[in-house]
DNA sequence: TCCCGAGTTTGCGCCAGCGCAAATTGTCCA
DNA sequence: TGGACAATTTGCGCTGGCGCAAACTCGGGA
């Protein structure tokens, strides 16, 4: 259990459009607590108990197909709502989510779910707002599997991340977490081989730096090119 | 502008729970329509003025790249709601939406759903877990896009239009509207061509019965086998 | 009934990207 | 400071499935 100031929550766009009461109060019900990288916050196919929301960090939400390979369903960012498929008519997560950094997270149970969205409205429309643009991304993303070769795919991820979750640098964007060549596969539906020799290809031409588990954009411009063109890069 | 009997909602999932009254009180506040065959209900990137339950019929949901590529989304089974991205914050509509056979449809005005929600709270209970599922049932097929082969993924495809729509004949379960091998592909990333060789090769081993527009599992325990195996068919 | 066109089948060549393997490099920890 | 390990890079050969092209075949409308 962590002590949380509500300044630190009152700044995400979720909680907007609260008073500090309604903050105050919907803090008070949760419980709050510290991830360590790598740990889990939740495990696919477990009883789904509690949803979440993301105070600070980053979290990686994988399936795993019954042979074992890994999919990255998603990156979840500081202020997102996650776990809530459950709080959707689920009853175990559909997925695990991991901390890609060391997180802090608010957590209530489910069974809160329908008096929390009835004192808060916002709370709850934000919430199938949420859902109904993640199934928008999401079929987003079966459309790029179904249409685009690799290249694009690796591009359009890239792009995507340094969007969300990208830090400025003298140098560029910078991926705000560790991030591999396997894990960009996983988002891609690819190998890491090839991510590799795509990263090494646009570092070679000045579009990207990269190094271990980073990668910053450094020309987001050719990038949207690759990710858009249908020739080669 | 069709007029419709009770009975013939009350039949569907949808609308169990609701008294009789409320029912046509429901019906009443919407016009229905039908949609010839190839008819379109909606169009990708046109404002979302309605949404939509479709009573009786089949309906395809496509998304076109800007370069014309078409991606089948879903199709939509009697009793579905559709259309509701835009009741969840979205102005416009993410896909285009085209009869498969000729259909009965119903219609709200998107500004009626706040009120229906309020009124009838299994109808927004309904609405809410429904774009739930689809967004796992989404995922779940980025899962195949990403991990498994063309066969597999054409074999899975079946596998479910056989589960939703299948219709029981002496000869197997027959898909209950007409489907082309261009549809297929375009479920499953891949090309008519390749659905066409993995057709013909499964109707010659006599796990399916296909035609024009046409196709029939007659050994499902098969069919799945291929749709999980890691090896060859 | 015949004809036309959409839907389907099939052959052939090719290549993007995978799988395997081995070398290389950066990082963390003792 | 020196491993030791994890992450990354890179070479090489192979193949699943695509693209193209041509032939074929239903089914419905005149």
């Amino acid at each position: 259990m962590v002590a949380l100031d509500r300044s630190l929550i009152s700044r995400l766009p979720l909680f907007q459009g609260m008073t500090p009461e309604e903050q105050s109060e919907l803090l008070r019900s949760a419980r709050s607590s510290r991830y360590a990288k790598d740990s889990t916050i939740f495990e696919q196919e477990a009883e789904a108990n509690s949803f979440f929301v993301l105070i600070a960090g980053h979290i990686r939400v994988v399936r795993t197909t019954p042979d074992g390979q890994q999919v990255i369903a998603r990156y979840i960012s500081e202020g997102e709502i996650f776990g809530v498929a459950a709080a959707l008519g689920r009853t175990t997560y559909p997925a695990t989510a991991v901390a890609a950094v060391d997180c802090v997270v608010l957590a209530w149970a489910n069974s809160q779910w329908a008096e929390l969205a009835r004192r808060f409205p916002v709370f709850g429309a934000t919430t199938y707002k949420t859902v109904g643009t993640r199934l928008q991304e999401t079929q987003t993303r079966v459309v790029e599997m179904s249409t685009e070769q690799v290249e694009q795919r690796v591009a359009h991820a890239l792009l995507r991340l340094a969007n969300q979750t990208g830090r400025k640098t003298d140098s560029g964007i910078e991926i705000d977490f560790p991030i591999s060549r396997q894990d960009i596969a996983e988002m891609t539906g690819t190998t890491l081989h090839t991510v590799s020799r795509l990263l090494s290809k646009w570092e070679d031409n000045g579009i990207i730096l990269s190094g271990r588990q980073k990668v910053t954009v450094k020309d987001a411009h050719r990038l949207v090119v690759l990710a858009e063109n249908r020739d080669k890069g």
